[in-house]
DNA sequence: TTGTGTTTTATTGCCTCC
DNA sequence: GGAGGCAATAAAACACAA
């Protein structure tokens, strides 16, 4: 590194290094600091803002290690990250002169006090999509169990089905209307049909076909920012379900139970007992 | 007291904007 | 090309259990 020369700071009063990084980033530091070695003085860290400002501190006492500010210095600085997380030069200037603080001193608080704020935003957003997922989660195998239900229903009609057509006593499309009995023959029958679409999966959704809860897996973002679309993707989905404007709460399940050509059927006619609109 | 994990301050390299 | 931002990282300071 190139420890360039001394210059004195008008705004601190002290004399100090110009340090030179990488090309651009111009590094001010107490004179001491490249003197780490010369004392054996300590002073782990500010302790009052005097000493901060301390001619006499900085040039004969400071081990020049890295210090901690004062609470009181953090304060000011939190409060003036609360107003605005960005530093235009006028602030850190002034800050700076208020804190006793070099202006790269400043510089780098607020630099750094944006990366952990943006941690901890990371962590409260994260927890947020967890608890949506789990909430999701469950809200599926509840679905999952109530359709293994239905599917049980289904099968236990048909058999029943069967038995009356062995008797030989099913008869569709009389004129007039079919005894109570039959008409518990017809019903069953138009069950055994939605039935057999679902199970085609001609018509049905995969998020009740499916084994696993793959209904979460689209494209769209839960996230309106797209730095966070790859952080879940899995709850992703839901939001673009919600989004066609077609549903309402309870929307990605309930269509599964209803055969194609019902779902578009004309106002007034009648649905089966098995669809839920 | 000491070992260890966490937090804070500071540096470096790269990127973007003007 | 200079200035400033950010991510990654180093290292000092701190907290705390054993």
């Amino acid at each position: 590194m190139d420890f360039g020369r001394m210059f004195f700071d008008p705004s601190s009063g002290h004399e100090n290094m110009l340090l030179m990084g990488n090309g651009h980033h111009v590094f001010r530091g107490p004179r001491s600091l490249l003197n780490m070695e010369e004392t054996s003085k300590k002073r782990p860290f500010f302790s009052s803002h005097d000493e901060l400002i301390d001619d006499e501190y900085y040039d004969e006492q400071l081990p020049e290690k890295k210090r901690r500010l004062t609470p009181e210095q953090v304060h000011l600085l939190e409060k003036s990250f609360e107003a605005e997380n960005k530093l235009e030069p006028e602030r850190k200037t002034q800050l700076a002169k208020k804190l006793g603080l070099q202006p790269r001193q400043v510089a780098v608080w607020f630099q750094n006090r944006r990366a952990r704020w943006k941690t901890k935003q990371l962590e409260r957003e994260f927890d947020l999509l967890k608890s949506s997922y789990e909430s999701l989660l469950s809200d599926y195998d509840s679905i999952v169990k109530e359709n293994e239900k239905l599917k049980s229903e289904v099968v236990s009609l048909t058999e029943k089905v069967q038995d009356k057509e062995v008797a030989g006593v099913v008869v569709v499309g009389q004129n007039p209307p079919l005894p109570s009995d039959e008409a518990d023959v017809v019903a069953v029958q138009c069950c055994i049909k939605a039935e057999d679409r679902l199970s085609s999966g001609s018509g049905g959704s995969a998020v009740v076909d499916e084994d696993g809860p793959q209904l979460l897996d689209s494209g769209d973002s839960y996230f309106p920012n797209e730095d966070y679309r790859n952080c879940m993707g899995p709850v992703d989905g839901v939001q673009s379900e919600e989004d066609d404007g077609s549903d309402d709460g309870r929307s990605y399940f309930s269509n599964a139970f209803i055969a194609p050509e019902l779902q578009h059927h004309e106002e007034g006619e009648p649905l089966g007992w098995w669809v839920w609109s």
